[in-house]
Order: structure tokens, then C-alpha cells, then sequence
DNA sequence: CAGTGGTCTAGACCACGAA
DNA sequence: TCGTGGTCTAGACCACTGG
């Protein structure tokens, strides 16, 4: 491998480990302590020590007398364990969903702009509902060359990232500015609400493994039905 | 030990370890591994084992060559790792402080009504600046109990979690609900802005580790010169 | 039963930090 | 140099899952 520094053992273990399963090299299941142990010429605990790491990280999950299988958490989970978006009003039983309204080159976003140095993007507006009434006007960016491989798609009722995962896109990290204006005449008509309700206006930069920008998303959501949940803990929850 | 039931050594350790740290038995950094392994009479891995499950729950943190210290982060830390407040206009200059105006006792607030049967709560309004310009107007609500003793400090220019610390309360989970509104009268004198001017309205319910409710905060921020930014990542950032 | 992960031991050597 | 945590080994037995 080169000339590796002198990394312990376990980490590169590890680090081999999350390549491959990045690289679906497995199915859904990696082989046993046993076999690794022998495939790495390691100690078993050497082997435990790097499963360990990759299972807080949430990539790996072991079933006691099963095997260790690979998680890699959708990112419906992740991102929904941050932002909740709920009804105030306690319908629990509406319907959601998302119609596509347009698709079309923009210019770059300010806020992607900022970063970096491609001046157009693709854009695809859709509107989110709850049973039949209007919740929220969605604007998703991606770059060139991403978008048009998105343009393919249809739109209608689907996750942004469940898209981007069938393309091999997975999110990593995002970034999320969250504050609240007076809506615009079209996002009233829209949103079927008065100009005198305010909305809450969201950003969020969602970025790959590597760092990269891969989606920007601007959305906008009536504040007289619906406010943002959010849950804290030091750990897990 | 009565009829410990037959939890493995590592969670039993783990267990006394986190009690006597709670009950501050160790000042700041706990005994090291030889000496732990004596006194459970187990082997190093063991104490290890222990050990490590406390320094992923935030608990513990070891320094090579130095010992294995007590972290326990500070609120301030963990809270702001969330709901970072941030000035979208980029000042980053400006002092922040927050002036104490009022103490009173008053009716439970709705949403803890929900949890709790306690009828009156202690309340403390407070407004928070950068530098000369009002920011929100913040009230944080409190058990009768507890907000007796919290009558004694002085809020001027003090975190409320400082204040709960001092009593040996602290914080562990939050709940928080974020939307927006249009402002009433008294809030624009107080926050100095125009009546066309929507407020983020954010509350939050602050729970110690046995899900207790603590704290319970109501504010409303100025959304013409601030937003809330919030990182995402999958592990630690 | 066989296979898998879970727990635990005893002992070795390394790497860092402070004196 | 000494004490601390970091890495690693070899081997044992237990507990859960599935055929």
C-alpha cells in the first residue's frame, strides 16, 4: 500500500472495511470476526476494535448471533431526525405530497455562488402539500452535470435524495439557515395563504462525503399551520 | 451487591463509574486504568471497555499520557452545537448581552401544562442585545421549587444554564419548536421594529437526565437582521 | 448442532506528557 | 525516567440465532 505513515492497525481496518462497503462490496452482510481475522492476520480484538469504530459511526450494525450487516442509515432517517416538519395543528392522519411544477437553468445561487465557481444550476421547483392544502413552495439546485442525469426523473411525489441516491449520490453533511419573511404574491397564491401571514424561509446546503456541494434547497413554509420540531439529546435519541 | 441480575462486568463498572462521577466523587480526572483494574479486580480490557462507553456518551474524556478526565461539556457548548444564533448581516463584532426586566410568578405555560400538574411557575423576561440593538425578548419559565432559588441570582448577562449549574441542575435533553408569527404591539417597542416585521417564535423545553422538565423557554428573535444556522453531520462536527 | 457475536483474561510493547 | 493511555495478541468460555 505504499507507504501508509503508521497508522494502527485497526484504523486502516477500518478504513478498508468503509471503502468497500462504500464500494458495495458486499451485499448487505460482511464476513464474521473470524474470517477477517484471517484475511488481515489480526487479533480478534483488532478486528472488534475497527467494527466498533464503524458501527458508532452508524455504518456497520451487529446482530448477536447473526453477523454484522451494513446500515448506512437512509438519509430520510438522518435528515428526519434533525428537522422534523409536523403539523401544529395535530391532523396526524394527512396525506403528503409533492407536485412538480418546473424544471429549468438558473444562474448559480448566492449562497452556492459563495463556494463555488459554476455559474449555472439546474433548479426544479415543486410544491408540498398535506391532503390537498399547500404547505410549502421547494426549490432544489443541483449542478450541471448532476442535474441533467436528475432531469430524467419525474418529480412528482418523490424525495430529492432518494434520486440522488440511485445515482450513486449519497448526503453526508449539511448546513441548514433557518428564519422567517413576508411571502411574495406568487408564494401567497401558491400557498393559498393572506400576505399578511409570515413564512418561514429555509436554506439548506447538503454536501457529499468528499465535501462537495450536491443540492441546495430553499423552501418555503406557511407559518400558520406548521413550525419545525426539533429533539436534543447528548446521544442518540 | 443485592441480586445484581447478571449485567456483564464492563456495564457494571460502567454503572459505578458514571454514578460516582455524577456524584462528584472524583474532581476532575479518575483513577487510572491499573488502578481501576485493581480495584474491580478485572483485566485492563475490562476497565477499558467501561471506559469507553462512557467517553461516547460524552462523559468521560481521556488524554494520552495524562489520565482520563471528566467532561461532561458544558451546556453552553451543546446547545450552541445546535441552534447556533448567528447575525446574517455579518457583524461579527457586536457584544451580546442580555438585560434582566422582570420576575414574576404566573400560571403554567400550555406546553408544559401537558406534562406537568403543577399549577404556577416562576417566569424571568429578559431582552438580549448585540450591542446596542435588541435581539429577542427571551422568558424562561421554572418549577415553583426551583425558581425560588433561582429568585436570588442576578440575570443580568448570564446564561440561565450557568445559573441552574450552580445549583447542580443540569441539562440533558431539549425538545424545541420553531415557526413564526407576526409581532404583537409589545414586542415591537421592546425589540424596536416596525409592526409589518415577522419574529421567529421559538420554544423550548428543557429536560435534566431523569426527564424531568427544568426549564422552559419562550422567545421571539427579530427576523429582519437574524436567522438561525444549523450544521447537520452524521457523527461528531 | 454449528456459526456468530459478547465477554473476559493475562500479558506484551508502544507513544505521549511531565518531571 | 515514570505513569498514563494506545495497540495488539492468543486463547477461553458464554449467549444468541438458525437449521
Amino acid at each position: 500500500m505504499g507507504f501508509t505513515k503508521h497508522l494502527p492497525l485497526h484504523i486502516q481496518i477500518k478504513i478498508k472495511l468503509e471503502e468497500e462497503i462504500l464500494n458495495e462490496v458486499y451485499d448487505e452482510k460482511i464476513p464474521g470476526e473470524l474470517d477477517l481475522m484471517e484475511r488481515f492476520s489480526v487479533s480478534r480484538s483488532t478486528i472488534r476494535q475497527a467494527i466498533a469504530a464503524l458501527v458508532e459511526e452508524g455504518i456497520l450494525e451487529k446482530r448477536h448471533g447473526k453477523g454484522t450487516f451494513i446500515s448506512l442509515k437512509p438519509v430520510e432517517e438522518w435528515l428526519g431526525s434533525f428537522s422534523t416538519y409536523e403539523n401544529i395543528i395535530d391532523d396526524m392522519g394527512m396525506k403528503p405530497y409533492i407536485k412538480f411544477l418546473s424544471m429549468e437553468m438558473t444562474s448559480t445561487p448566492q449562497n452556492v455562488a459563495k463556494t463555488l465557481e459554476e455559474e449555472v444550476f439546474y433548479k426544479v421547483k415543486r410544491i408540498r402539500y398535506a391532503d390537498e392544502n399547500p404547505v410549502s413552495i421547494e426549490e432544489n439546485y443541483y449542478p450541471l452535470e448532476l442535474g441533467k442525469k436528475l432531469a430524467k426523473f419525474n418529480w412528482d411525489n418523490v424525495a430529492s435524495y432518494s434520486l440522488l441516491d440511485s445515482l450513486g449520490v449519497k448526503l453526508w453533511d449539511a448546513k441548514q439557515i433557518i428564519t422567517c419573511r413576508m411571502p411574495v404574491k406568487e408564494e401567497c397564491k401558491l400557498l393559498n395563504i393572506d400576505e399578511t401571514i409570515p413564512v418561514l424561509f429555509i436554506e439548506r446546503l447538503n454536501f457529499d462525503r468528499e465535501g462537495n456541494i450536491v443540492e441546495y434547497e430553499h423552501s418555503v413554509y406557511r407559518s400558520d399551520h406548521y413550525a419545525f420540531i426539533v429533539k436534543l439529546g447528548r446521544n442518540e435519541n
